[in-house]
DNA sequence: TTCATTTGTTTACGCGCGTCAAAAATATAT
DNA sequence: ATATATTTTTGACGCGCGTAAACAAATGAA
């Protein structure tokens, strides 16, 4: 590769010996050059590296190829694993992603709102901080950028919603726990910040009433998005005081597990299936280190490639049909039961 | 906020009664008019809600006011954390962060480094893969962007270092462990990805040699980011085989020490320091998780805070300076260590 | 008041590229 | 070969802002 400095797409396009225009129409769109042409720019461009700057290229655009992805917690392995993926087929489609992580603030969450609107992404990921967020704030932003919402719906806002659908991760471990033992409480959070969690809990109570069998509902306190901590902290309490109406627990999610199962290892209560363990736990998710947990937990998994893949899709749809969808479509996928060591 | 739809930097000027270049110049540095100035743009500014063409600013200035934060590994809440401290350092002071991860993989961390190129950032931090780095790729991007290091060193590369200490870390669980107990095995993988984990490597033979203990190297097999598994596995095995030389184990850090923590619930092998207990484990590094594990994890504690903010106060010395330091540094900070279940 | 210093204004140019319209060149089909 | 469709070229303008120089105004101390 030659160590020519190449200053601007003029002096590129005169190496190649072809227009400026055309090569500008290749940047935007290698396909939208005849392949002979597209062949020559690529051959130059091998030879001499030269890249268009950026700033000029998105200050005249109709769309720039810039997509968002925003995240609530981003410390949560779980949607850096989803963010992962997605930015990944970003990529392979020709879009530059930009990650946002709204650390579980509201303000933030405004913040980066604010800062893609000055981006003038050609869509945006976006999942929702839930209870936290600010849905007026939100929905003016869905108004004026194509958005897909995904793993927190907010009803109405943004173009589509792609999501996990809650009522299979619980009845699939609710049927399975009260087939295999006792029937399970429900741990949860008081004022849980994810809708999510919400519908969780009312799939637990319509599974229950299906099955014919008696719920409970065990709330503990707690804010903010330290799962592991509330649940820990929440355990020990129920534990210690002896509330816990079943010897089987089914945790909204699997971080709240995670601290549960730290609270029963500090009281020397053992979790599991084998006939010395006193409690039975499962929980949803699938999170990355529930096959590591001491037991190992028994959850419901998120189809993480089907979300990833079709948010990204429908992203893609809504940016060709140029930021407007006939219908606000929600697509739901369902879990997959993930049975270990806790349950 | 009156909803007047301004274009441009010129009709906001008017709007003031303020002159483009001086607009133009608060918005580079708000502290570079006259106070009166300001309060006169920043009343304005509420009033009209005008925000400058990001793509026009960025493509005449000398400087972006862009920063680049690359990690090796965001599904890893350790980077996650020190991502989010850093970045809110660098908004707070009028900077722009753009965070990105190489996803362990050598390939994505050269594509973000060319990402970066025609950013034209003020300033990156980079935390490299380490061994999988393309270290002639990484010293070039260096010579011509601003870059401090953190997290993982590569020798006279950058204008400085900045991490921990891991003659610190390994000598604080080495003597803990020596002292209230039989002395440690050091557990860990064959071909390290991390510089660091070499490093501690030499730490624990050194300070062996220092107590007059024997030392015992215990290497598994294993490759990528997925450490958990590799420690499980790898644990799995040694414990099958008995090839364990001592009843202590010392981690090198606490990803693989949850792996281990797995594995020996697989085999019913109690960890701790209660007198059931077989083994006592600990490791490196305070994950975030490894307050949650069972038993919780005994380990050394990064400073994060301090590692964060002196990599971004290098960072801006950095800037300030035009790009060039005099001499590079090298900052390690101290571990703490923390006394938790497992020994 | 006077003068030096800081700060803001005016005017003008340029950055690198998107985009448009009309003309020219090339490819494809008949 | 001719006609038609597709692609590229030419030439030109504009985007929104950075920046520079010369000048004017405000400030502040003596």
């Amino acid at each position: 590769m030659s160590q020519n400095n190449i200053r601007n797409m003029d002096e590129f396009a005169a190496l190649c010996g072809i227009s400026r225009p055309t090569i500008s129409k290749y940047f935007f769109d290698p396909n939208s050059v005849r392949q002979s042409t597209r062949d020559r720019i690529e051959a130059a461009l091998k030879e001499y590296d030269y890249r268009p700057n950026i700033y000029a290229m998105n200050q005249n655009r109709r769309l720039t190829k810039n997509i968002g992805i925003v995240v609530p917690y981003l410390a949560d392995p779980f949607f850096a694993e989803i963010a992962r993926v997605i930015e990944r087929r970003c990529i392979d489609a020709g879009f530059t992603p930009t990650l946002f992580s709204s650390h579980g603030d509201q303000s933030q969450e405004i913040a980066i709102l604010d800062t893609l609107r000055s981006l003038r992404p050609a869509g945006v990921l976006l999942a929702p901080l839930g209870r936290a967020s600010d849905k007026a704030q939100i929905e003016e932003f869905c108004r004026d950028v194509p958005t897909i919402l995904f793993d927190s719906n907010i009803e109405g806002v943004g173009a589509a919603f792609v999501g996990s659908d809650n009522f299979s991760f619980v009845s699939q471990t609710v049927e399975y726990l009260s087939r295999t033992g006792s029937s399970p409480c429900f741990f949860e959070m008081r004022d849980p910040a994810n809708p999510n969690a919400n519908k969780r809990r009312h799939a637990y109570l319509e599974m229950m009433r299906r099955l014919n069998l008696e719920p409970h509902l065990v709330k503990i306190d707690g804010a903010g998005w330290g799962f592991e901590e509330i649940g820990r902290v929440g355990a020990l309490k129920v534990l210690k005081e002896g509330l816990l109406p079943t010897d089987t627990v089914l945790c909204s999610n699997d971080r709240l597990a995670i601290g549960f199962l730290s609270a029963c290892h500090e009281l020397g209560i053992r979790v599991g299936r084998d006939e010395d363990c006193t409690i039975r736990l499962a929980s949803h998710d699938d999170h990355p280190y529930s096959r590591f947990t001491c037991p190992s937990l028994t959850t419901a998994a998120h189809d993480y490639e089907a979300v990833s893949d079709h948010a990204v899709e429908t992203l893609f749809r809504l940016i060709d049909a140029g930021g407007k969808l006939e219908t606000r479509e929600e697509t739901l996928f369902a879990a997959r039961l993930i049975m270990r060591g806790s349950a």
